[in-house]
DNA sequence: CAATTTTATGTAAGTGCTTACATAACGTAT
DNA sequence: ATACGTTATGTAAGCACTTACATAAAATTG
């Protein structure tokens, strides 16, 4: 419509609506104390010219630039995906912009990443996924150092330390609680498949540990299988369980960490004409859209990402405007039972 | 390691390190016209100090803050996800950042969204998935506003204008070619299957149609099935499909826009006892990590989203650095014959 | 060795906004 | 009418950088 003349500022608006820049800029940021029939004019010069802001030297004024960094390893996880999609909603929802950084699984880049967040001068830092918390205490310092500037969010993670806030699901008893079930069910033999060493991973693989243990499977290392790659490596997967077989070991129910490991266990099972549940039960862990997406559903353990990611940007939001805000956030997981059990 | 004091500005550095702070800006910008001595002083009382620029300042300064925004509509759609993470990639390799804002898919927040990047002085706007460019000429407005400030990337999608650049598949010969591939397959009733009424979603659709009628099927349009829903939408899928069977629609084969919808069309068939092929053969598009996660998998159209990201980056950096660049670069997809026909 | 070019550095004026402080205008109570 | 508190607006000093221009020092040339 108006000019397109890009270098509008908020002189060209003063001048031309007859006010100081100083009202302008009053106008800009809402706030009260201003005339109304002044506002509605500089609003008017303003819309009529086409005029935007610039946000660099808002940002220096004002020392923020209302953005929040989102990290995610792998932004083509639906898993994750997903939960960047809940956050993002909710922090524009709230006036805010997420900056995403997909940083990969190394934690040299996910210190790096964090870093540049740092220097982006981000208001707040969500890392979104387990893996961002190693079970190595040395690996987590990046996190510390991060949270001696900014609030950083943990979503599905938990690090102790001022200025980080954790939000999770208490992922050892769901896992031991999926595998008391599968007992329940009259499995005799269940396998572990994990492909994360983190410390949230390394919580569940206790559950199911401690879940053998109570049955009397001392040995349980045999049957927690450590498995590396994505959610694109189901192939991978497929064929490492197949290896497994072919060397003897024997197994009729999978618990898995992450439901795309769920969906190579029961792609495998059908490929050897396994009937599922019969001859393989097989349980994901996340109840991501995975799980319901294919005949036959997968059983699954829900936990609660889309309550989780708005809890957590809620509590951001609360820790921003200087409110005091619990570090730490556990919901409870829940089975959700479907066809492959 | 160092002084955790945060507000340390070049006038600090200057000091300390017995230059001005002219020189010192020099350095940061790894300016030639300083002597390398000054140099690594210069770096070494940075590094000391634990100095960070401050980014709205330089942004200010040098108007812009190596930016690059990605729209994306939803980035749970496993899809885009994908897009999204290999721009964000290649990107990064190039030292910009990417600022993501899922939009949804009304054509009102995408405006919004991207006004939200210009103020936000992106140097770039990507806008992710066919959903962008409407049918509808006068929906379109929007990318050519902004296109007149910054240029625009297109992936997917084809809007012919200044300053934007579409890269894309030939998606009307894609599907003509897979419905033929169906026929040639013995299919006799194949159903078309689409969610998205995108000026790519118009070729594909026309694709379908052009196919049917070289095969002597004229009113294709009782076998063209508009469906409403994303990625999680599959149970709403399957049941339309139903419907549409009691309701007397028969069909032998299922030819879909999307692969999450052959997902649907591929559980409604599991789920009915149908035997695929043989009963129901289905055809997916995009070529997805859908169409191999499960068995059996899925036959789908494979419209070289990896290199098309990447070119979308070369492209833009080109464009970035003043270089003339194609407006329109298309390739050829490519049917991946797989189980399910 | 003076003249000239090259290289290195400094000074100061932007960049577009925010905001503390000052001031003017306008009631309202005395 | 006088004094006082409000409310609305303006002035000018930041904010932390970049960069054109000026200048000093060093290197090159005849």
């Amino acid at each position: 419509m108006s000019d397109k003349k890009d270098k509008l500022t908020i002189y060209d608006i003063s001048e031309k609506s007859g006010v100081s820049i100083a009202t302008v800029s009053r106008v800009l940021n809402g706030y009260s104390n201003v005339n109304e029939k002044t506002r509605d004019k500089v609003l008017a010069v303003m819309s009529e010219m086409g005029y935007k802001p610039n946000a660099f030297a808002r940002g220096l004024g004002l020392d923020s630039m209302k953005t929040i960094g989102i990290l995610c390893a792998d932004s083509s996880d639906a898993y994750l995906a997903k939960a960047v999609y809940y956050i993002e909603e909710a922090l524009r929802a709230a006036q805010y912009n997420a900056l995403l950084i997909c940083t990969g699984y190394s934690f040299e880049d996910k210190k790096n990443a964090l870093e540049l967040l740092l220097e982006r001068k981000v208001d707040a830092a969500i890392l979104v996924g387990s893996n961002f918390v190693s079970s190595k205490a040395s690996e987590n310092v990046y996190i510390k150092d991060a949270a001696a500037s900014i609030p950083v969010m943990l979503l599905n993670a938990c690090f102790e330390c001022d200025n980080v806030y954790s939000l999770y699901c208490n992922d050892y008893a769901a896992v031991k609680a999926a595998v008391e079930f599968l007992y329940t069910k009259g499995r005799k033999k269940i396998l572990y498949l994990y492909n994360s060493k983190s410390y949230s991973g390394t919580k569940k693989l206790n559950g199911f540990k401690d879940a053998l243990k109570e049955h009397g499977v001392s040995s349980s290392t045999d049957y927690a299988v450590y498995v590396q790659g994505g959610p694109d490596d189901t192939d991978n997967f497929v064929n490492i369980l197949n290896n497994l077989c072919e060397n003897g070991l024997d197994f009729d129910a999978v618990m898995a960490s992450e439901d795309y490991l769920a969906i190579a266990a029961l792609k495998y099972g059908i490929k050897k004409g396994m009937r599922i549940p019969e001859d393989l039960a097989v349980i994901g862990y996340n109840n991501s859209s995975l799980s319901t997406i294919f005949e036959p559903e997968l059983t699954s353990v829900d936990n609660k990402l889309k309550p989780l990611s708005e809890q957590l940007v809620n509590t951001l939001l609360g820790v921003l405007k200087g409110a005091e805000m619990p570090g730490k956030t556990e919901y409870s997981a829940e089975l959700i039972e479907r066809r492959t059990t």
